[in-house]
DNA sequence: AAACGTTGGGAATAGGTTTTCTCAATCGGA
DNA sequence: TCCGATTGAGAAAACCTATTCCCAACGTTT
């Protein structure tokens, strides 16, 4: 049986199959696409026809006819990085389900190069821009009155009226803080990464609000720092030092996480037994790489990506679901890094 | 000044832009593609009506007339993870640069799925398609006589007239041997991933080689396991235990150099000191996490990408360049992990 | 003044598909 | 047997741009 991918030295257009099925060129468009009336016998001879000569329409001229083009365009300024992958992903499954092809563009974080994916987007005439970055920071749309509908994923514009989506921070750091409590810890600290970051000031405002719901004080204050191992490493030895009593600390994401541990280990903090430990991102290598595995929360990145697909695709069809920010929830990962001392005897 | 991004409520076509400037489509279009001979008056009218009006050519009515569509398509299984998302950026580079948009499809690693999107690539009528994937080893191509030229990345097609272009595993190993070989350690270890895979084995064979040349013993038996922080860890116990005079290990992978670097810190050995230790992947958040900061061998993933576009451009443009597997040489990313011991005194 | 060359611009066609309109033929009913 | 209704299929327009061919007008030369 012929594989419909095998080659075709030369494209084979409508024209063709009508010819081979001996019927015009509209009755073979209308019986291809199920639309007029004709006899079975009809379209079944246009219908083996196409199949014989693998036939397959030219979106083009679809397009140019329909005036869609069933594209999308993706404008990244993460470079596709470790967050805006899993969003991507996200809306590249959304999207493909449903016949839509995205245009990948990566700007490097330069509004120069950004605006010229932008201009090549709508010259392509895309029917919808989602822009990823890898802060959630507000930052500066990619242009107003755009003749398509734009949204944000896992980033803001300073536009409030445009549509953002990004993931729950504030919700994320509760999260943590409500585990930590429910295994039995009450002397929690805190590092995390660069205040300037209004995702770790969120995260640690979550913390906060659960310790003061249930009338607890923050062992310590909350210590910014990096993203990075090195900086768990360090902040850690600050924080034993300015509250040696902590029964757990949450930290502002994987890596920093990741440092703490080591020294805490190096300390002679046994984790979880003595001083329980949360993550945040559940980014894999480094939770599983951890000792022990690491309890983290999950942005649920790829759920950002298929709700920013989802709300292009209802702009698109005219009926746009809500709009500004739409927060997408996070979600507790819990592994043994907080697993609950067992009771003695 | 109006931005050339702002909004047009309504697609303006050359017809409109034809029709302000007072002259005929045929005469409008010369004049912005600087065709025909016309008085410069007239052609900065048509310019000026064009600018005015904001148009832009709709590239399907242009694709369909010139039977280009300026596109292609990059297809991947891994989910555009840690290797091919280099290699993905890398080939956006070299083609955006030459006025080429990307179409992104991410397969699963289901046959299912890289079938179905390579009809649609198909169907849109792509001028070549770069296949990229997480294993060196070689798959079964996407199809036979394909009407469009595709070239494999960082992976094989088991088809041997396909052009596949990937990285030099064999002399990543051997880079890494001469390295250690230089900086003076003669009793080296290795630690890598599952022998199941191609690239593990050949990185075995670059390091034996070596020290064959060199006519060197290796530290104990070349260790296959998983690509993993913990097997770093079981790896390293396991070679301390055959060969306990080993001066340096050679790992698979920047996570397995990680745990080797765990363990062997936790069984006194100091790195670089006593024992020298060397990556591959150049993994950033791995190889800087690490302590001390890892050597590593880098594979030029990037450099993968960009010859994969331009193999396809060449291609595409008539003048294929070379074919078969071509093989990237990887590059010595020196850091602390081998620093060569400070002479006493 | 006539013939010729040059220049500026328009008309028409192509590209592949969808859709609307129109027409012919067939069938049923009176 | 004749008329009307219904069905099946074709012709043509539309989408938007690029290009080829052609024509008219103007200027130059003899």
């Amino acid at each position: 049986m012929a594989s419909p991918i095998e080659g075709t030295a030369k494209t084979v257009t409508i024209r063709d199959v009508a010819a081979a099925a001996e019927v015009s060129i509209g009755t073979a468009s209308k019986a291809l696409n199920g639309r007029g009336r004709m006899r079975t016998e009809t379209r079944d001879r246009v219908l083996a026809a196409a199949e014989r000569l693998g036939f397959r329409p030219n979106p083009l001229a679809q397009g140019l006819l329909a005036g869609r083009t069933y594209t999308v365009g993706l404008v990244t300024g993460d470079s596709f990085g470790r967050f805006s992958i899993p969003v991507m992903l996200g809306a590249e499954d959304a999207l493909g389900a449903g016949q839509i092809s995205v245009f990948m563009c990566d700007t490097r974080d330069d509004p120069i190069r950004e605006r010229h994916y932008v201009e090549r987007l709508l010259a392509r005439r895309v029917e919808g821009i989602i822009v990823t970055d890898r802060r959630t920071e507000p930052r500066p749309g990619i242009g107003r009155d755009l003749p398509v509908p734009v949204v944000y994923a896992m980033t803001q514009s300073t536009d409030e009226s445009d549509v953002s989506i990004i993931p729950d921070d504030e919700g994320g750091g509760a999260l943590a803080a409500r585990h930590l409590l429910a295994t039995g810890r009450t002397r929690i600290g805190h590092v995390t990464g660069p205040e300037g970051f209004q995702a770790a000031r969120l995260r640690a405002q979550g913390l906060a609000s659960v310790l003061a719901a249930a009338g607890l004080e923050p062992a310590g204050e909350a210590l910014f720092g990096q993203w990075s191992e090195e900086w768990g490493r360090q902040g850690a030895d600050v924080l034993l030092h300015a509250a040696p009593d902590i029964d757990a600390v949450f930290c502002g994401s994987d890596q920093i996480a990741r440092g703490v541990a080591e020294t805490l280990r190096e300390r002679g903090r046994r984790v979880p037994e003595d001083v329980a430990l949360v993550g945040f991102d559940n980014w894999e290598p480094m939770v599983l790489g951890c000792r022990p595995p690491l309890t983290t929360v999950d942005m649920n990145l790829g759920e950002i990506g298929r709700l920013a697909a989802r709300y292009l695709l209802d702009a698109i069809a005219g009926t746009p679901s809500g709009g500004g920010v739409t927060i997408v929830p996070a979600s507790l990962v819990p592994r043994e890094s907080t697993r609950r001392a067992t009771p003695k005897g």
